[in-house]
DNA sequence: ATATATTTTTAGACTTGTCTAAATTTAAAA
DNA sequence: TTTTAAATTTAGACAAGTCTAAAAATATAT
């Protein structure tokens, strides 16, 4: 069994591999963890020894198949306990993520297995993201950032990049959720700023902040 | 906030409490944390300071009052994941407290009512202990052993003391659950042994090990 | 190519929670 | 009331995880 601290960054570890380069680095690792740069070195080599990730002094690290068999199941954990959250509890989606932060590093397989089945099997979590299946496998997406979209095409929003209090509070306020109808009516080269209409025909003005953190797929 | 350790160490002070004499000793928590006593009176110090248990060196200690309200903010947490678990995810009674053991260290008060909500506000666990209040009152209760109790009086069961996996499924073996209904037809001083009658017309033999461990109400 | 800045690692320390072995206190027995 | 046994505490150690400050390596800029 592993600690709740090797979890985390096993957890951070897949997902800065996903969005970043191949290597990740120490400090990429300590900015996300809120720790120091030489904790994270610490740990690194910890990881290593378990042969948890592959690491090289000064070259960043990457995960083992092993390693990244963990960090699959916690993200899976994760993921399912905030559809529990949202679905069952009344959770709104910007509330989440401090307590599944908390639940996804508790230890039962049986707990989890009834728990998916409870939950009807979900493929994906509140904000989007895949949930990875019990044998370790992360189903594709073929999104696109909004801000790479084009106009008057006809998408539905697929996924939320940043999962931070204040994009799903916005979303929130705009009526912007998953599965939610969009279509790019004008890009503004000058800031990258787009406006946009929904489904309820209403026109709104997004920052490339906004576009550049929210996922779309083909209607 | 306070560690997993700090939360274990005071609901076992309180568990023995209950059970015990009033002042707890160190031996008692050591055996039932399955821990050593010299790493018990240096938690004690430390709780003491914390001003959550009242410690004279070889004396023993008991909780503050300070102490009470998170030992019991913490036996409720418990019992409402257990309630969790067997209402809603179909676990049995005897598979619970391993896992109920990790879930009642999840710190989220909105959690916590949420799903006393989702639960519908239960009083009891599914062993028939009393859930503790949200504001750390523990509700009463008149049970007796049915080891204690009087011939040819019906009784139902209300609570088994000992959680034990093999005492739960010994009852579950022979149909006895909270609620059951039970009617004491003859004891036997030689082994304080006793034969019962339940609902259903089966007649039991049951040892004192099991009626000393189960307790009834009046019908 | 050399100097400067940034990243990463080491060295040494600290906290929490635990342990073993030895000393001390309290309780029980002779 | 001694003596013996049991319970409790102290002393000293260790692992996990973190930190600061300083050294070493790598990357960037002139
Ligand atoms: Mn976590
Ligand atoms: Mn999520
Ligand atoms: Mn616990
Ligand atoms: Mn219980």
């Amino acid at each position: 069994m592993f600690s709740h601290s090797e979890e985390n960054y096993l957890k951070v570890i897949h997902n800065l591999e996903l969005t970043n380069s191949k290597n990740v680095s120490t400090t990429l690792i300590a900015n996300e963890l809120q720790t120091k740069a030489s904790s994270v070195t610490d740990m690194l080599k910890k990881l290593a020894d378990k042969k948890l990730v592959n690491y090289e002094k000064y070259k960043g690290v990457t995960l083992t198949k092993q390693g990244e068999i963990i960090a699959l199941n916690v993200v899976r954990k994760h993921r399912l306990w905030e559809v529990f959250l949202v679905d069952k509890l009344n959770f709104n989606w910007d509330e989440v993520h401090e307590v599944a932060e908390q639940l996804e590093h508790i230890k039962s397989d049986q707990l989890i297995d009834r728990l998916d089945a409870f939950l009807n099997y979900p493929t994906k979590d509140p904000h989007g993201d895949p949930i990875p299946t019990k044998n370790g496998k992360m189903p594709l997406d073929n999104s696109i950032l909004l801000s790479d979209a084009h106009a008057d095409i006809v998408y539905e929003v697929s996924c939320v990049k940043d999962n931070s209090k204040s994009l799903l509070q916005f979303l929130d306020k705009h009526a912007i959720t998953i599965n939610s109808e969009i279509t790019i009516v004008d890009k503004f080269d000058f800031d990258d700023s787009m406006t946009v209409k929904l489904s309820n025909g209403i026109l709104l003005t997004l920052s490339n902040k906004v576009s550049a953190n929210v996922f779309v797929n083909l209607k």
